[in-house]
DNA sequence: CCCTTTCTTAACGCGGCTTTCACACGCGTT
DNA sequence: AACGCGTGTGAAAGCCGCGTTAAGAAAGGG
């Protein structure tokens, strides 16, 4: 299951960016235009985190934390205009767990996302935790499972690594080079049969049709890449 | 009792900054020159929090990043004079708790530092609570007793202490280092023999059919894991 | 001080994983 | 056509991790 993120913001342009941005990460999201529509939906959904503007028109976004916080340890990420420090120390003094000024980068806003979200999940046994899914495969990142239209896969421990390395760039290019580095380690990385081996037995083990691959495509003389549909 | 922050940073001028700051808030600190002896230190010391800085001389602060989330879950935080984009994505996904890139202003880091222990606390909330049960086996941890189907079952106190660090993680998996770390402290993180002597102990003691296991499970390659139904 | 319990260390078998090799295939070049 | 190159595949061999047992050392209690 996808995570689900909430959005308060009353900006529209931005929220057009946020929206844009969590979609293409494949993020579930809603949306919430004041104060206290991001309450009551942080209330009633149950995200599995806030992106908070502080700048909003009903109210202080601090109020918005002070609520949560009242019966919730969801993670909370602010995201502001306002870059002054003291605005950072109460908002993060209140309870949130990060504070990102604009003009941000989004591939900084989306890591901090993942550390918070990461962060949750031990405490809160219940969630389901921060899967990845492509096609019929679930990788749960976590429990270190990998499952195919509900039944489990058993990986080694290369394999998994590999695959690992290939979710943390999905849709990328990932060099040859790089992909022996991060699992093999710096000393292996000239040994470019130890990935033709270990693709083909990931293949054999989630592709359906192992000889045409769907996600997991070779770059000729470059490197592999996950398709993430 | 206060805070003890560890911090891992060669340059004298930062850390003597670093020592004031932390000084005046009225944290206990300890300070670590290379990513090697930032390791040592915080698997001895078991700090609340660990600022590093990522441009040590004996390696990639990535590596201590890496080499303490092997083990362990405590706070990171990075504070480096690089901000670019993609070292603090690499870092945030490698596990640190937030980045705060130089120059920065006192203030927000130590709201931050605050933030990350915050966060951390509620961690130690497991073996407050009333007994522990998982199929027909149940832990008193007041009592430090064990019962399996009503009788009493006799654990020596590494067992305990072994099968109490895999009760707080119940459902995930324990790496191996977390686990030797835990147990028998920071000097034995690399006898994995003891782990193999001590889970076939418990499991005799424990398990229904020890040879297949039903709670305690092995993550080849990796540690163990404790299924809760 | 002796006896019991617990911890540490070593040895060994087993199974599975990793590594390595041999070879087939497609493709572009000679 | 033949060759080189990069890639995919199957299988064999060796290694390594894990589980298991046992014996000696250390610790603890009478």
């Amino acid at each position: 299951m996808k995570p689900q993120i909430l959005i308060v913001e009353d900006d529209p342009q931005i929220r057009r960016f946020l929206r844009a941005t969590l979609e293409a990460e494949g993020y579930r999201f809603h949306e919430a235009l004041t104060a206290a529509e991001g309450i009551a939906q942080a209330a009633a959904r149950h995200p599995d985190l806030v992106l908070l503007d502080l700048g909003l028109p009903d109210g202080s976004g601090m109020d918005v934390i002070r609520e949560i916080r009242g019966w919730s340890q969801m993670p909370i990420v602010v995201v502001s205009a306002r870059g002054q420090e003291r605005d950072k120390i109460e908002a993060l003094d209140r309870g949130a767990d990060d504070y990102v000024a604009k003009p941000f980068s989004v591939g900084e806003l989306l890591a901090r996302m993942r550390a918070a979200m990461r962060r949750a999940l031990p405490q809160a046994g219940v969630s389901a935790g921060e899967n990845f899914r492509f096609g019929e495969i679930e990788v749960d990142l976590q429990g270190r499972v990998v499952r195919i239209a509900g039944n489990d896969v058993h990986l080694t421990p290369n394999e998994y690594r590999l695959l690992q390395v290939l979710i943390q760039h999905a849709g990328k290019v990932v060099t040859q080079r790089q992909l022996l580095n991060e699992v093999w380690g710096p000393q292996h990385t000239e040994q470019a049969q130890y990935l033709r081996v270990y693709v083909a037995q990931l293949r054999r083990k989630l592709e359906r049709d192992p000889a045409r691959p769907k996600h997991l495509q070779t770059e000729p003389g470059v490197g592999y890449r996950l398709i993430v549909d």
